[in-house]
Parts: structure tokens; C-alpha cells; sequence
DNA sequence: GACACAATACCAACCGGTCGGTATGAGGAG
DNA sequence: CTCCTCATACCGACCGGTTGGTATTGTGTC
């Protein structure tokens, strides 16, 4: 982390502590010392405190949609599979504390929705686009499955956001990863089911 | 809300300037000029901060148990047309706007489960306590459909709350209601199906 | 007059943000 | 090559306002 430039060890900085104690909570001069860089050179590339967070939000988006776009769950021919791999995915990346596995997006959108437009517009990209990135195997399992039903692949995608954003609040409730677990448990099967595949052992990893 | 006291003047103004922009961001002063009351009064009826939080956890579980338990939904008798009802009633709630839908011991825990253990517990035991709320109509739908799974009517019970909370921080990010009853019609086709129940039209109201 | 409750004045610490200044390095002129 | 200029990156003391919290003084009701 020492050769980065002060811009990246910042955004770096923003992403663990924001999600360890939230956005509002965390101050401008704890950023600093935690990256290691001073006052000053904060202002120099943000304007503002909210504008940290705006960038932030583009590079959380960046950083976890090149981990996303490389993990292994695209592999599998059937884009069924592909579905539920990724769900395994995500299930495998809650290890250790909230701190560590929850979103710094959905974090941050909770405390400044009301507060800053532009904050509330780079965390809904954030989840909304990585949302979009499951859209196409969705179709494609629904063409493949003929599955019929008034929800669309769209509405089925954000639905699984928005399940784990409630299994992380879950588990910083109760400070157990394993509740959040058994949220990710039940949208599987959900999937199982509307897809009338029966319950399967996990085929990635 | 002129005849209350000044405790329960502030307990009300914390829920509802809390939802609107989060824990951290709300200050004591402008708790006491919302409630009308002043510095010195708050800091009569609590120590610090964090003991207004956690009291006000505990009011968020008292007033909304009141509404829960006198809520409709109970009287089907039908286990499963009560946790359906359960869920339609959830998403009747989804009006106006985030911070008049969402939940108070949600947005708090996720910014507070790092600083205060206390608030933690209190979060949690408001969380947890009313997802047991719906363990025994799930446990008679169980039985009674003969439905057979690796999971629990706790862990399902905890899972609609999940799925709420998901959904409360889907409509911060977009701004609307109706992505977060998306995620709501979601969760109700997860339970059709696990009890096998051919998608209805909601019975009650 | 005892006691719960509330109003006001006040404090030190901390907040986001400013500002005058320095270090470095690229590019052009001679 | 040397010298000058300019832009970018960074520094840290400092500012006014706000923060959670305190101390003191009423005031209404048994």
C-alpha cells in the first residue's frame, strides 16, 4: 500500500473504515492518519467530505466489479448453474466480521440519502449495476427453463441485492455471519424453486 | 403530541429524525428543538446519546409490537394465509417515503453495532424478537402443509426480515418504493412455494 | 419544603474546511 | 547544459462553528 498515490490510499481508507463505523461517524482527520496522508493533501483531490464518498461509491464499483468479473462462478454452461453460482459466491464471502464482508455502498446509502443526491446516485449505480451483471444469465435460464411468471429477470436480480444487503444488516445485529448465511440459504432455494430444479450440492468449488 | 412528556417527546423525534438521516448525523440540539424541549431535559431522562438509542430500540419494539399484534393479519385460519397476510401487510407499509417506511433499529444497528454494544443488543432483540412473532404460524404451516426442508421456521422467519431490511436500503439507494415491494412480491413467491401453494391473489384487504 | 422535572448558560473537544506555503518534475528558451 | 516557468501534489497550522455533555438555577406538584 505504500507506493499508491495519497488519492487511492485515501478512497482505500474511506472503504474500511466507512464500513466499520459508518459514513458520518468517520471523521475527515481519521481518513487522513489512516491512509497516512495529511489534511491537505485530502483537499487537494476532494473538494469535499461528500465528494470522497462519490468517489468512493465509483471505486468500490470498480475494485468489486473486476473481482466479480473475474470469479469463477461464470463457468458453467447453464446459465441456471451460473445463477446459483454466483449465489455461492456470495455465500463464501461472508468470512470474519461485518466490517469486512458487508457493502460500503449499502452502508453509506443509508446515512446520506437524504443528505447528498450525488452520494444516493453513485451507491444506487453501484448496486444497480452489478445487479445488471446478472440480468443476461437470468434471461437466458428463463428462455432456457421456460419459466413463466409475472416477475422479470430485472426485478429477480435486485431482489438478490437487496437480500444480501439485509442479511449484512442482520449480521451486524447479531454479530454473526452465520445468520446472514441462512438468508443466502433461502434465496438459493428460492431460485431452486422457480427454476423447478431440484435442491442441489453446489457444483463451483 | 403537545400533552406528552418530555421523554417520550424525544423518544418520537429520535425515530423520526433518525430515519430521515441516520444516527451519527442526528445531534442532541436538533432532537431537543424537534421535540420541543430542551438540553437540559434530555440529558435529565438520558445519561449520554447512546442511552437515548438504546431506549428508543426498546420504544421502536414496543409501538410497533402494539401495531403488529393488533395489525389483521392474524385472522386467517389458515397458518399459511397468515404469514402471507403478514407479508401483504408489510408491503401495505411501503408508502410515501424512506424515512416514513423504513426501519429505525435498522438503519441504527448498521451504523452503531461497532461503537455501542448496547445499542447493538437493543437492535438486535427488536429485530429478532418480532421475526419470533411469526415462528408459530410458520411452525403450524409447517405441520400442516407436511412441508419438508433443511430449514428452520426461525430461519425463515428471520429471513423475511432480512429481505425487509434489503429492501428499506434498496429504496434509500433508488429513491422508490416500488423496487422495495418488488423484493417484498419476491419473498411471498419464495413462501407460495415452499408450501406449494399455487400463486393467490392476497386475501386480505 | 422535598423532589422530580425542566430551562439556561456554558465548556472543552472535535468537526469540516481554508490557506499560505513547499517539493517535485516536465517543458521551453537560450 | 542551465535557467526559468508553470502545473501538480502535498503539507500542517489554523478558523469558526458544532458536538456531546455539565453545572446551576428555577418551577410546579405532592
Amino acid at each position: 500500500m505504500l507506493k499508491l498515490d495519497a488519492r487511492t490510499k485515501l478512497l482505500n481508507a474511506a472503504i474500511e473504515v466507512v464500513r466499520a463505523q459508518g459514513y458520518a461517524a468517520t471523521s475527515v482527520d481519521e481518513l487522513c492518519r489512516k491512509a497516512g496522508v495529511t489534511k491537505g493533501a485530502f483537499f487537494h483531490h476532494f473538494e469535499t467530505k461528500d465528494a470522497l464518498a462519490v468517489a468512493a461509491a465509483n471505486y468500490w464499483s470498480e475494485t468489486t466489479g473486476a473481482l466479480f468479473a473475474q470469479a469463477p462462478y461464470h463457468t458453467p454452461a447453464d446459465p441456471l448453474d451460473r445463477v446459483l453460482a454466483y449465489i455461492d459466491f456470495r455465500k463464501d464471502l461472508l468470512q470474519g466480521t461485518p466490517a469486512e464482508f458487508s457493502c460500503f455502498v449499502g452502508t453509506t446509502v443509508q446515512e446520506a440519502f437524504g443528505s447528498s443526491d450525488e452520494i444516493r446516485a453513485a451507491c444506487k449505480a453501484s448496486i444497480f449495476g452489478h445487479a445488471e451483471t446478472l440480468v443476461a444469465d437470468i434471461s437466458e435460464a428463463i428462455r432456457r427453463y421456460k419459466v413463466k411468471g409475472t416477475w422479470t429477470a430485472q426485478s429477480l436480480a435486485l431482489h438478490t441485492q437487496a437480500v444480501l444487503q439485509g442479511a449484512f444488516i442482520i449480521a451486524k445485529a447479531s454479530g454473526s455471519a452465520t445468520t446472514a448465511a441462512d438468508s443466502v440459504n433461502h434465496l438459493r432455494r428460492y431460485i431452486e424453486l422457480l427454476f423447478n430444479r431440484k435442491p442441489t450440492k453446489r457444483k463451483t468449488k
